[in-house]
DNA sequence: TTGTACGCGTTATCAC
DNA sequence: GTGATAACGCGTACAA
């Protein structure tokens, strides 16, 4: 099947037409025995556990990521083979996947530091979005925080500013901590008071962010801008906002993290950062690749960067253009 | 590994426990090999190989459908396999997929009817959102029909349009076809003319929806309600009737259809049929995996209903409330 | 209960 | 260049 080189050119083509006219499928478990590679790469992504409305809104960093997976994986004639796995055990599923692929990408916060070094003894992994630092794997992860201060900056040098707020995401998770890192340093940079911790935490959830909102609400001392950890508590302040009849950006400035697609139809649309989250697919699968092939090269990390995403709810005017 | 009764429960556990240490994991090939059944399914997509940008914009549909398979193979025990599959060529990917699962679940529009046949040959094929009365397979798929009927009465027996347009996505697709019937119905209950073909085609895209839109401003007489066979197409017009000062509803109301996030934070918010994208995916891989368990069972078909989503732009008051 | 040999469908190696 | 044959690693049936 694999060899090209045959003697008759014509006996290979008949041989190849009869076996699809028969409906025969090479046999991907022999092929894998034999060749010991299964032409498919692993991706395992968190399964956060929430329930199925609020999934639905949300997961379009997750989905994003299997596309662009994908996409590479395709393009090199390989197919992607995905597990979500919760936090709370279920990891037989990973470990299962791990025994059908010929390498992993690892999104942070599926798998414990102690599966990924035992999986990684039998095959290549990646890791995807994990805290920067853990070099004994190839790594791919977005400037998170760049990005934050970037905007945090904005915030600050171009609407002067001078009372922010930082609402962070889940706690433990490294994409929020290296957000909130991004937010003192543009905020220490400006020469204002460095906070210890973020002003409240959302959970990166929308209601979360509504609720993480109606507690800055309630404290009294409103900050004059918000920079949210993502867009999606971003999206459920900025309801609460509304519906406590303060006025984004006039009130209260607000940004988000992403980009997701429903950020700019919001009302202001929103000022956000853009992550590439397809790319990071990409890049990912990259790496594995590259690794499956040469197994003795050096690590690698890729940092992605991000960028500044300006609009209306920061308080920048928003041209009524169309795009 | 799957003999549950050992002699010695010491031993086992003994032998379990010294194997994870060692990092050993079973070789998924082998067992496919010896077991004739990979513990994968996999799951084919249309590749509508549109720019990158275009497709960040859209395909939350097949997103859904992923996370509604992975999920209820994963309470299998099942990892999923997926492949986006360009319509042009490229089927090589699907067929090396084929031998690699135990059975898959075909998109609409990701193969062609013949090597449906192929494939399914060898290992059970579940169909998802095809055409309807292909009872060869197992079927899943939305009532397209009746979901549209029902938007299309609502805009006459609520709000007693007697004008109305209907805008197709891509030509041949299932789905828009099914769409434009349910129309044709409920304006024909209505004692309305019915159409002979859609008025417009906007490909299921945002740009091909702002397009049509455009088409019909440009011809004069112009509707008062228009349903937009997805979401998609209703944004992009929505946005070509506000750079228009057209008002929605006040000068023509508008529907989607998929209930997509991004419909209720539009201005004014998108009434639309829900569609459930997810509980499709998860129809699909229960048909799937039913089939696996009892290949000679008669041929199933499931239908899943959609919900009509009331909001503002076809002329009903939305109430200031929170969700 | 425990051990052993065979088979799964393909690739790869080695004589020819 | 061509054609036999031994792995590949794990289930499983059968013998001990």
């Amino acid at each position: 099947m694999q060899d090209e080189s045959f003697g008759s050119e014509r006996t290979r083509q008949l041989v190849l037409r009869v076996a699809s006219e028969l409906g025969w499928v090479p046999n991907g478990a022999a092929q894998g025995l034999a060749s010991r590679r299964t032409g498919v790469v692993g991706l395992l992504f968190p399964d956060l556990g929430l329930p199925a409305a609020a999934e639905e809104e949300s997961p379009l960093y997750v989905d994003q990521v299997i596309r662009g997976a994908e996409r590479t994986a395709a393009s090199m004639g390989m197919a992607v083979l995905i597990a979500a796995v919760k936090a709370s055990g279920g990891k037989s599923l990973a470990y299962s996947v791990a025994g059908k692929v010929d390498g992993m990408v690892i999104m942070s916060r599926s798998l414990s530091d102690k599966d990924i070094a035992t999986i990684s003894r039998t095959i290549p992994a990646v890791l995807l979005a994990n805290k920067p630092g853990s070099h004994s794997y190839d790594n791919v992860s977005v400037d998170n925080r760049t990005g934050v201060r970037d905007v945090t900056s904005h915030l600050i040098a171009h609407h002067f500013h001078t009372s922010l707020a930082f609402v962070a995401g889940p706690h433990g998770s490294p994409d929020s901590l290296e957000r909130f890192r991004g937010f003192c340093e543009a905020v220490g940079a400006a020469g204002l008071p460095v906070p210890e911790a973020p002003s409240a935490e959302g959970n990166f959830t929308e209601v979360g962010g509504g609720k993480a909102m109606h507690r800055l609400i309630e404290q009294g001392e409103l900050p004059r801008a918000i920079v949210f950890g993502n867009d999606e508590m971003a999206i459920g302040a900025l309801k609460v906002l509304q519906d406590s009849s303060l006025r984004v950006p006039e009130d209260v400035a607000i940004t988000g993290f992403d980009d997701i697609a429903v950020a700019r139809h919001l009302h202001p649309p929103l000022t956000t950062v853009r992550q590439p989250m397809r790319e990071l697919g990409e890049q990912a699968v990259s790496l594995l690749l590259a690794r499956i092939q040469d197994p003795r090269a050096s690590r690698k990390s890729v940092y992605l960067s991000t960028e500044l995403v300006v609009r209306a709810s920061c308080g920048c005017e928003t041209p009524r253009t169309n795009e």
